[in-house]
DNA sequence: CCGCATCCGGGGCGATACTG
DNA sequence: CAGTATCGCCCCGGATGCGG
């Protein structure tokens, strides 16, 4: 990308991460740990195959991604994430917390969907409402692929999913999902709107103990 | 700008403020407060008048930013960040801290330079070597402005000067100065190129207390 | 099938000129 | 001082091709 040409941390950041989509592939990478050009691509949806491409070689020469040549059974290359690579973990989190409130507003028409990107709302609007309670574990599974909540000691944590043991599971559509753990609708509504619960209701309340958006 | 037309809350980010530029223009809006039209153009060199424009009516538009008649002795417009526009400062406190090493290898050749651009390698920097002492507040005065670099009870804290009473100004080129703050020269070897301190020459020990890096 | 390279149309961007 | 207008260019998006 062409550089700002300012002598100033902001400036030169973005002029290194600063192109379209670049953001985003750093996302599927540190979400999905090191992954194949055709998970890229999938978890992509919307870009085009030479960007993705270009912008995986611009980020190698940035030292943000390396390219491995995967072990024998394989035989396909891997991209991941050098260290400086992840240390955009930080900033990509602070963005998604800014953003999560364009999500409560529903999907556009067209938009794609990954279980995964119910992450940062679900790091967002939930909370350990019992932090000396054994720890839980709650699957969001949603559109194929799946997130998990965990809750110990009063933190929230989230990875990719599927959970070995989860506690409770979610499946749905995604925006009752979400109006579900934002407290916007409550249990039986979200059913309502083809939301359905496995396992131990009691998580839900755990983890929305006010019944509304903790820390707004 | 052209939505991503993905429901992931870093996605969502990006189609408001993925724009060129933009991230660039809250920069100055926060750092700087409230600010007329010129401000911000000077604020931001390089940027087409037209870009900023439009980037300003955009960024009204998503309700990041607002414009206001200023009082009667001035008589032009303001433009300054709502709640949602300030919310943005964690994500850009991250972004310049990712982007800080890229200071050290010293400016591009036309690279533009303005002295509250090292607020960022100052908080990545420094760190308060003697909590339970009083305050001190130290002067950054680089190329017509300066930033306030003030240490407290532990906490390193930056805001845009002057400053009303500071223990000591360091004046000089951005490059020493900067190497003088991340350990990386010594206060002699910066005086050699440029650097000139004035008030006690203590208040550079505490800031950076180890002689190198902390927390790095 | 995987991982690209190439081509091409459209629009965002950059620089300058101009106006109230 | 605070923008608007204009124009060339390059980045981006979408489609297709192609070697391993």
């Amino acid at each position: 990308m062409r550089s700002y040409g300012q002598y100033c941390a902001v400036a030169k950041a973005l002029d290194v991460i600063g192109d379209r989509w670049t953001l985003l592939i750093v996302r599927e990478l540190l979400q999905g740990g090191p992954s194949r050009y055709t998970d890229l691509r999938n978890g992509l949806p919307g870009i085009a195959t030479n960007l993705l491409s270009e912008r995986l070689r611009d980020l190698e020469a940035a030292g943000l991604v390396k390219r491995e040549d995967a072990p024998p059974p394989v035989a396909t290359a891997l991209f991941s994430l050098t260290p400086r690579g992840e240390a955009l973990g930080p900033v990509l989190h602070e963005l998604g917390m800014w953003g999560v409130p364009y999500m409560t507003e529903g999907p556009a028409s067209r938009d794609a969907f990954r279980g995964r990107w119910l992450a940062w709302p679900a790091e967002n609007f939930l909370a350990d409402g019992d932090p000396d309670a054994p720890p839980v574990a709650l699957e969001l599974r949603v559109g194929g692929d799946s997130v998990v909540v965990e809750a110990a000691g009063g933190e929230i944590r989230t990875h990719p999913g599927p959970a070995t043991q989860p506690d409770a599971v979610l499946t749905g559509p995604p925006h009752p999902i979400l109006g579900l753990l934002s407290g916007g609708i409550d249990l039986a509504e979200a059913r309502r709107r083809g939301v359905e619960l496995q396992g131990e209701e009691g998580v839900i309340a755990r983890l929305r103990p006010a019944g509304g958006v903790p820390t707004a």
